[in-house]
DNA sequence: CCTTTTATTAACCAGTGGTCAATAATTAGT
DNA sequence: ACTAATTATTGACCACTGGTTAATAAAAGG
């Protein structure tokens, strides 16, 4: 009713980040509205703008937050211990986990094509596939040629990108992840 | 104004579909709109709507018939002259090819995970690579392992689903089409 | 010529992302 | 403590979306 509610019970960006986060887990950027987020809030859908410039940037916060968590991963394996071939494979599982346990946020950073959504995302895919090549390349010790690792990403991308909708967890697809990954090393060395 | 236009200015279903390819060339399923058809058909929405079920209807109807080409494109590869790899290679291509100069149909049929559009295009899509799969197997004499045609086919769609909206044909994805499927028969055989 | 079938419209429903003037709660300044 | 400025929220609005349906005019059939 009245036009600003009592510090106790004010919005926050974490609050409405934690919302949209809940829902992104079910649903994908479309599914989710603003007006629901509001409403499981319990404020109006205008309110939520006064916090975020629009939908896109709002969710493009989630995203960034997590594939920064994926680089780190990556880091983590390459630097890690195990023989080259090893943490190659662990890098390319590694990347099929995650786009299969952040579907939402998978979709967001490489597949949607949108106006609004690409000129945040667009960025941040290239910058998340610099990190996985960078690793690959460095890891090989510079044998492996720029167009192999580029079409190792791509096969990885159709893995993620096919059982995104029919699994809902990587847990579901990960003996055919471990083939698909077997698959691609051998195009690869 | 009347409810009903004089006969020579009845819609048909295949003025929609027109339209509707017409659309679908530029935009995908979401993007368009079945006000906008109805405004460039000269007719209201409700009209087209007596002639398909629904907008996942209609534009089913569109992918349906382009993938029965596809089917008969790998048919002809499968049949013609050439070698085993060489054959291997062309429908590789032939897929890529037709996945970036038929986008949106691709999406609709291979990346759009909608409840409406599922039911439809899930059995499609599946049978479609029903089709792949078998002429990949028969090609090979059955030397090729099931797991592996997948894993090829999954590669395949990872480039096509990159690609998708980033070129607006195959044409300016060529080069990298033909690296990336020397890649898959790398690994392949 | 009358009746039935068929194709169309326009109003309607529930939903979407996004904007904005009005305004109440909070904070800053004196 | 009082006032002025700032800040956060609402709810009405806009222009869209897919989809449904009663009314009805044109066409077809008897």
């Amino acid at each position: 009713m009245s036009p600003r509610k009592p510090a106790s019970q004010e919005l926050t960006k974490d609050m409405i980040l934690q919302e949209a986060r809940t829902q992104f887990i079910e649903k994908d950027f479309h599914q989710v509205s603003m007006r629901n987020l509001a409403k499981q809030l319990g404020c109006s859908h205008g309110a939520i703008y006064y916090h975020f410039k629009n939908k896109a940037d709002l969710f493009y916060a989630i995203v960034e937050e997590d594939f920064s968590k994926l680089n780190s991963l990556i880091d983590q394996i390459t630097d890690g211990p195990g023989d080259y071939r090893t943490k190659l494979s662990q890098i390319f599982l590694c990347f099929i986990e995650f786009g299969l346990n952040h579907q939402s946020q998978y979709e967001m950073m490489f597949m949607v094509r949108n106006t609004e959504v690409d000129s945040l995302s667009h960025e941040a895919a290239n910058l998340s596939y610099q990190k996985f090549a960078q690793s690959v390349q460095t890891l090989s010790e510079n044998t492996l040629a720029i167009k192999d690792i580029w079409s190792a990403f791509l096969s990885l991308h159709g893995f993620v990108s096919h059982h995104r909708g029919y699994v809902s967890s990587f847990d579901e697809a990960k003996e055919a992840a471990h083939a698909h990954v077997d698959f691609i090393v051998k195009a690869l060395i």
